[in-house]
RNA sequence: GGGGAUGUAGCUCAAUUGGUUAGAGCACCGGCCUGUCACGCCGGAGGUUACGGGUUCGAGCCCCGCCAUCCUCGCCA
């Protein structure tokens, strides 16, 4: 039993008795053969009822467990009768006695199945009407669930997760104070500052016209902790971004923000590290090797043609320009000859898993992500089979075989496009094929860094150049050079944890150089004053004597979905949102009364 | 904003090529039952097939529109 409890018992022991109160003495999980003949009192929720007419059973169900409750005839017919009337979700408290069960009616699939309570008084705290769906039952769709998320939110299943999200968070919130972080709170209203994600608004009353805009990140309030010497942030932040929604991608989120002084990147990933060392030996027992492995960002591109890349499996890229140069393929020619890139995987024993129709499905999945043909060829004993291994002479079919080391029944799947066409669709590809294939062992964890992310991203619709990660990222000091000659070159003191090919948090090295700063401000657009207008306060931080620091954010939600093995960062939000942001429980968002418009001095604009 | 999937009883699902009165299990209501734990047995009620049009002798099924939920591209670290 958990402590709270005794410490709740013994406390309102001497408080005055509410009438129909029947405290609990012990939860429903907890009663084994070491308490028969105890008498004591239990609450909770009824799963099952069990009607013989003679002889009432009811489960009874808390978040600890379920515990069987017995009312016998010699309990007295008034109390058979009322039990009779029990019905699912009714909120009761029993009294009794425990017993040990009748030889040969234990029920081993409880962990209270040794024993049941044999009822002497039974309190009905609360009726249920008939709830729209079975707790205990099959799945109901997601719409339900988040109509009614207190319901679902009962669901044993469900509530496995956020015991899990709870000690999560008490787990990284104590290491992060063991290793001599101070956690902080940053302000929820705050300013809207330009790049990035689109904010959440509010408007201000007292300032008609104006607005706070909810954290996308604490982002600068963290780096101006570490100018005021905290030395070592960490907050576990909720942070807004108002941009549309996806599996993983929830309007509001949590992430593990951190902060450090006097640091360089191997300092902070080196702390991260042991985080999640302690992580995951404490929720999935896994002894993790350290240092985590690291890849450089342009590696993983080229190999795997995605910044994050599920590292459970291999399905590596490889460049195939030369031999579709030497081809007389028009798919293949046509792309080289135009600057494109010919590029694809080895799929280990696809070519005899996969039938035509899979092959056909996954030609349409690429072109739905924007190939405009998928090109697959089937290895056997002595040729590729396919349509397009026609166009493939047979010397050439040898060098694609040595390419790819690909023996009889594996499959090549190929993409002629340009770099960032290629990227994506083989990277989904990859992803696709190897869930399935079952490629991988879905309880197991693959973590890696990726570094040395570029600085700088040319942007053609702005026509200059926007921060990849954010604009007071340092950048490698080998590159600093080349922020004059080839800003796209430079390489960034940048580095994403990936976890399963999630995107698990990322961080830099902030620029505490003010030249510096001011060379990147102007690559990304901003004349001085612009950039004192837009970001003045963290400036002017800034040059009231800042540390070099540097931090991370990790996205809590995402690793709690991982470890709870979720597919959905949904179901481990206790509140969340569909993905058209709203909140089907509640009805947000809502509309406001004409009193409120005023007070702000908003009007509605008809689109 | 684009692409895709789904929507049938309270829930989970079925319903041949467009063809009789849209079915099943669970839940619900009534009855019986002293050892069940997915209790069992008997009986009952429950449907605007998301919604609005259209085609057809006839539509759950085909067409158009629309709403909701999910996945995804754009967007977003």
């Amino acid at each position: 039993m958990s402590s709270w409890i005794r410490f709740r018992l013994k406390s309102t022991k001497a408080a005055g008795r509410a009438i129909n109160m029947l405290k609990r003495t012990c939860t429903c999980g907890e009663l084994t053969k070491s308490d028969v003949g105890r008498e004591v009192a239990l609450n909770g929720w009824v799963d099952a009822y069990r009607d013989f007419g003679g002889l009432v059973f009811i489960d009874l169900r808390d978040r600890f467990g379920i515990t069987q409750v017995v009312f016998e005839p010699s309990a007295g017919a008034e109390l058979q009768a009322r039990a009779r009337e029990l019905r699912a979700e009714y909120v009761v408290g029993v009294r009794g006695t425990v017993a040990e069960r009748l030889p040969g009616k234990e029920n081993p699939n409880l962990a209270t199945g040794q024993i049941e309570l044999r009822a002497a008084e039974l309190v009905v705290f609360n009726e249920s009407v008939t709830p729209p769906f079975e707790i205990q039952g099959p799945e109901p769709n997601e719409e339900l669930r988040l109509t009614y998320r207190y319901l679902d939110l009962r669901r044993p299943s469900v509530q496995r997760v956020f015991l899990l999200r709870h000690r999560m968070l008490q787990s990284m919130r104590n290491s992060m104070s063991d290793m001599g972080f101070v956690e902080v709170e940053t302000p929820m209203l705050g300013r809207s500052t330009p790049e990035g994600a689109r904010d959440f608004l509010v408007p201000s009353r007292v300032h008609a016209g104006r607005f706070y805009a909810l954290p996308q990140s604490p982002q600068l309030y963290k780096q101006i902790l570490m100018v005021a010497g905290y030395d070592r942030y960490f907050q576990i932040a909720r942070c807004f971004r108002d941009e549309d929604l996806r599996a993983n991608r929830q309007p509001e989120f949590t992430q593990l923000d951190v902060e450090m002084s006097f640091v360089e990147d191997e300092d902070v990933i080196a702390t991260m590290e042991r985080l999640v060392v302690a992580l995951a030996k404490e929720f999935t027992g896994e002894e993790l090797n350290l240092p985590l492995p690291r890849y450089a960002y342009h590696d993983v591109v080229e190999r795997y043609g995605s910044d994050r890349p599920d590292l459970r499996y291999d399905l590596e890229l490889k460049d195939l320009a030369d031999l579709a140069a030497a081809s007389e393929f028009q798919v293949f020619r046509q792309a080289i000859d135009s600057g494109k890139r010919v590029r694809g995987f080895r799929v280990p024993g696809g070519g005899s898993k996969l039938s035509r129709k899979d092959l056909d499905q996954l030609t349409e999945y690429a072109g739905s992500l924007g190939a405009k043909g998928l090109v697959w060829l089937r290895v056997e004993e002595s040729t590729f089979a396919g349509p397009a291994a026609k166009f493939l002479p047979a010397p050439l079919q040898t060098q694609f075989r040595e390419r790819f080391d690909a023996k009889q029944g594996d499959l090549l799947l190929i993409v002629a496009d340009t770099q960032a066409v290629t990227n994506q669709v083989l990277s989904a590809l990859r992803s696709r094929v190897a869930a399935d294939l079952k490629l991988y062992d879905p309880s197991k964890f693959h973590y890696s860094w990726i570094i040395r992310f570029p600085l700088l991203a040319w942007d053609a619709e702005e026509g200059r150049y926007a921060a990849e990660h954010h604009p007071f990222t340092m950048p490698l000091p080998e590159d600093l050079h080349l922020l004059d000659t080839d800003p796209a070159k430079v390489r960034a003191q940048a580095y994403d944890l990936v976890i399963n090919g999630e995107e698990a948090g990322g961080g830099t090295i902030r620029c505490h150089d003010p030249k510096i700063q001011a060379k990147i401000f102007s690559l990304l657009g901003l004349t001085p004053e612009q950039a004192e207008e837009k970001f003045g306060f963290l400036l002017g931080a800034l040059r009231h004597g800042a540390p070099p620091h540097g931090g991370i954010a990790l996205g809590f939600d995402r690793w709690v979905m991982l470890y709870a093995g979720l597919e959905n960062i949904r179901d481990c939000i206790a509140f969340p949102k569909t993905a058209r942001g709203t909140d089907l429980m509640t009805g947000a968002p809502g509309t406001v009364d004409a009193r409120q418009m005023r007070e702000l001095k908003l009007r509605f604009l008809e689109s």
